[in-house]
DNA sequence: TTGAAAGCGGTACCAG
DNA sequence: CTGGTACCGCTTTCAA
């Protein structure tokens, strides 16, 4: 530190906590102190900092104590496909609540996921302190985050074999509730109008419905191929109803906006009664199945209690890495619309 | 740089340059300058560095590269109230832009203009390049950036007298639009569902489209007082309906969800026919707004072309600060439903 | 082309 | 409680 400072080198840098220092009249290290917690500063030290501070519109760089620290007080949040409908929910709540805690919210909104390599690389580079997924790691990829020492939270996805913590919704249960409704209420012809082949959501819920009703004795399940979309579901229905088989008592839908599509397609297209000649279930409870076109029957996620959690349980674990994965699994909310005929036990 | 590397002093420091260096044989500059894009690196010197460093699982921090380049190649993006349904696509866009260009977007997504402060505060720590702005800004915050020489862009939000750049959708000219083909379609007496009295984008839409209609001669304009949601719409509508006043021959809904809303309310609670009893119109263009129960008529916005633009418009101002703002302004399309009876002008 | 050394803006440990 | 000083991991002159 020799005194390389002769006024008149005035590049654009920003306030330091060297010139507030200067200001105050204090050292440099008691400015820092002045922004780090549980430090000892006397008032009057304190006074006259915060007075310069003030003075200077200094802020703390955060990069800078991130480089030290190494806490970046920043996680990243990786979600496949933001225009899901039920996304847009979960990500405000998880930004909410991280926010509220001083954590910054780092967001890979993925279109496809072959662009999960790229986020990740960004990822390892930015020095999160955490990461909450959305979608789908190959092993090799959850791995990395444990050689790395990265907390990784699932959101809604299986962590394989415990290698990463996780907050789910019962997507089992949820299915399983809907169907036994269905049954009860006297249902006897199904369809399941499935999701992307490939998303581990939509086949647990599928599976899980076709196994409540095979336990019943159903036996044919007519299968309908969707992709989670509102366009999927219509195009799925149309293939259907051209097709000479006969209506099924009821559809279960592996999500709400399917179900909302097929619902949309079977009355407005084919003039299909719902829930009269059909019922209809969706999984979600997304805004829209609430309104008064839909009201749908559906298994509502708990977002708030979800998000909630994640937040807890990855700041946990960025606190203390120490700590063994966690799964938490919440029950969906059944909510009953006029979509479906149905009986609950209760 | 002594020696104090006797090894035993495992801390769980992740693998820097020095290490990439040691492995490779060659110094820590010579480690840095592979990852520099123009920098001169012999052949050798790189292949040897690639390998290390593969071998290592190297990468480079970005917190200490942005400490000094003070580049931290991450934006900003403000959003006032996620669950919109208009503003997830906006998102998503915006997210995946940045992706491509390799910056990093943080993301602030309030539940109420409140938290701005907030926001902007994690915002000036964090040393982002720019800020992208969905919410409402008081002078003095927007002031705040040109000091601190941030370059700001608005999303949709008036850029006050020019303080900063922006891009929108052109709600005067899209709500000029509607009116127009209404009143071409014969309808003489409306009905205007607003937003919340605060946002800007909602008075515009409905200060043009009451403009449009006083200019034709339309002297009582109903105004309903909604506030962007579904909810609200069909609370107004409900308020509406019970008040001893007459139909409208036509709903100018401030944005595509409100229009929803009132459509519900309408047919399903009071048997009102639209398009036949009512023309209803939105504004947006989001994805329900397609589904075939409802098939609105209304004006979609370019989301892509303005996200495009937006980030392009943020980056260039990174790169070269001088610039001046600027303000780009989008036609939106006119999407013909059925949920109108409209005649437009070709 | 290469390596040495000086920072970027903080934090943390140290003696006083 | 305070100031001095060694770093965090990287980029960037500057000589060699």
């Amino acid at each position: 530190m020799s005194e390389p400072k002769p006024p008149g080198s005035d590049r654009k840098r920003s306030v330091t906590s060297y010139d507030v220092a200067r200001l105050a009249g204090v050292s440099q290290s008691a400015v820092s102190r002045c922004y780090k917690p549980g430090a000892s500063v006397s008032q009057k030290t304190r006074a006259k900092v915060e007075r310069a501070a003030k003075a200077l519109g200094y802020q703390p760089n955060a990069l800078a104590r991130s480089l030290i620290t190494s806490r970046s007080n920043s996680v990243a949040v990786i979600i496949s496909n933001l225009t899901n409908l039920y996304y847009p929910e979960v990500l405000a709540q998880l930004s909410q609540n991280f926010s509220q805690r001083g954590i910054r919210v780092l967001l890979f909104a993925l279109e496809s996921e072959s662009e999960v390599d790229s986020a990740l690389s960004q990822i390892w580079q930015y020095q999160v302190d955490g990461v909450v997924c959305a979608a789908k790691l190959t092993k090799d990829q959850i791995t990395e985050f444990s050689d790395r020492a990265i907390p990784l939270l699932f959101y809604n996805r299986q962590a394989g074999s415990h290698a990463a913590s996780a907050v789910c919704c019962d997507q089992a249960d949820g299915s399983h509730v809907l169907c036994e409704g269905l049954l009860r209420a006297g249902h006897t012809s199904f369809a399941l109008l499935k999701g992307p082949a490939d998303s581990v959501v939509g086949t647990e819920r599928e599976d899980s419905a076709r196994a409540a009703l095979e336990r019943a004795g159903i036996e044919t399940i007519t299968e309908l191929k969707g992709d989670f979309s509102y366009e999927g579901a219509r195009d799925a229905i149309r293939r259907f109803m051209e097709s000479d088989a006969s209506l099924p008592d009821a559809i279960i839908c592996v999500n709400d906006v399917s179900a909302i599509g097929a619902m949309d397609t079977l009355r407005n297209e084919f003039g299909v009664a719902i829930p009269e000649q059909v019922s209809v279930v969706g999984f979600d409870g997304v805004g829209p199945s609430g309104w008064s076109s839909f009201d749908l029957t559906t298994i509502r996620q708990p977002v708030r209690r979800m998000t909630r959690a994640a937040v807890d349980m990855i700041l946990e674990r960025v606190e203390t890495p120490e700590l063994a994965n966690e799964k938490r699994v919440f029950s969906g909310i059944f909510m009953r619309g006029n979509s479906a005929r149905i009986d609950m036990a209760d």
